[in-house]
DNA sequence: TAGATTGTTAATCGATTAACAATC
DNA sequence: TAGATTGTTAATCGATTAACAATC
């Protein structure tokens, strides 16, 4: 195994004086979701201490956070949420659309396939491929499972640059292998692997049990008499 | 909306000089799966710098967060991967099982339900509902889906500590106070939504999106002539 | 106006890293 | 032994917060 980023998710430019560190990149999928949901109640301005209480973040710290993506807010008023939301989905990109294929037909793949929800953010399924011959052929919503040997050939037909990756773990670097091979640039990895690729191709690792284990750290420390602390980073 | 952490993710007691910090407590699941899978592969030990490598961090952090978390090496050898394994295992208390309901049995909520490997970490399903008439009665895996009118009734009897949230958004509030209400201390969230919640409970947000906002960064700027950072966090 | 709010700088806090001693 | 490695402390770096000026 070689290098390989914990969590790939960071600004390209973060030693600028100006720009988004690392820590504010990571926030910015949360103020995203909130500006949504507060557009969609119809709001048109949202301040830096409605943002933080939601967070449970300091408020100074969505000011300065929204100062280095250049986003102006209005003195009584706040931040406005159309020019905020745009302003984060430009910055991450999702205007454009990606085309990713689904490596892996098993439920987790077909739940991503299906998932509608993803196209608000600029991510299109082109394509579910498996190695199951059970299951090569038929359709998970409108999209036919192809063999997996198809893998490199429909990568470069497609010019895809992103997998998302639900196969089996002993399968997962193979599979890897292959895509990076064909030309993918990033992965979305849900399989508990920490795949080794070449260093200018990206991976997220979606591991989700991470969650779960969070979850039950806090669930038997219930009675610890030490006071919950308010936030997490 | 009122208080609610971005990430629940940490240790309660931060504040004490000797114990893991918050962002020694987030590394710990990755620790965990690497030496699984170095087990795996009949692997005894692992160094400081192998760990180092494979999470693109720096060599010093490993010895520093396996000394928070009371690990000792073997000079020349590195620190025992069964040691190791166990003490992430018992520091996060994934000896004790915790059993989950899962409300919502859409895909992601059946994924869930049927994926093999939550048992390992102590976590059970110990039932799915749903609010579809046509679902309710049928059977995911071993689970019948119950009615979600009677989630109060469930949570109650079994005692459920843990509720997993995959259900559409709108219904995501509603479903979390009838939760909270029969007794629930953590919520694994699969909606996208913040949602407002008790101080003695914790959400933990699996926004899957986020994963691929980073890619999506990521791949929108390939041709950035910046080099590209190694690690993030 | 007073109050609410943004925006910025400096101070503080916490996390990471460098340096190096210890030891098998 | 020399080399490989852990373990610890102090220095550095980066992120957060406090303080406060600006302004609508």
């Amino acid at each position: 195994m070689t290098d390989q980023p914990l969590e790939p998710e960071f600004p390209l430019k973060p030693a600028q004086k100006k720009g988004v560190s690392k820590a504010a990149f990571r926030r910015l999928p949360h103020y995203h979701q909130i500006v949504s949901a507060y557009e969609g109640l119809g709001r048109r301005y949202i301040s830096s201490k409605e943002l933080s209480q939601i967070l449970d973040i300091n408020e100074t710290l969505v000011r300065k956070d929204m100062a280095d993506l250049e986003i102006r807010g209005r003195q009584n008023q706040g931040y406005a949420i159309e020019v905020m939301k745009r302003a984060i989905e430009d910055y991450l990109g999702l205007q454009d659309s990606t085309d990713a294929l689904i490596i892996g037909a098993g439920h987790l793949g077909k739940a991503l396939a299906l998932y509608h929800g993803f196209e608000q953010y600029g991510l299109r399924i082109a394509g579910i491929l498996d190695n199951d011959p059970g299951k090569i052929g038929s359709y998970v919503g409108p999209h036919e499972v192809l063999s997996v040997f198809r893998l490199a050939s429909t990568i470069e037909r497609k010019k895809i640059k992103l997998i998302v990756l639900t196969v089996p773990r002993p399968s997962a670097q193979e599979v890897t292998d292959i895509a990076v091979g064909a030309g993918v640039r990033a992965i979305w990895n849900f399989t508990p692997t920490e795949l080794r690729v070449p260093e200018q191709v990206r991976v997220r690792n979606e591991q989700i049990i991470a969650g779960f284990m969070t979850l039950s750290y806090f669930l038997k420390n219930l009675n610890v008499p030490e006071e919950i602390p308010e936030a997490a980073e």
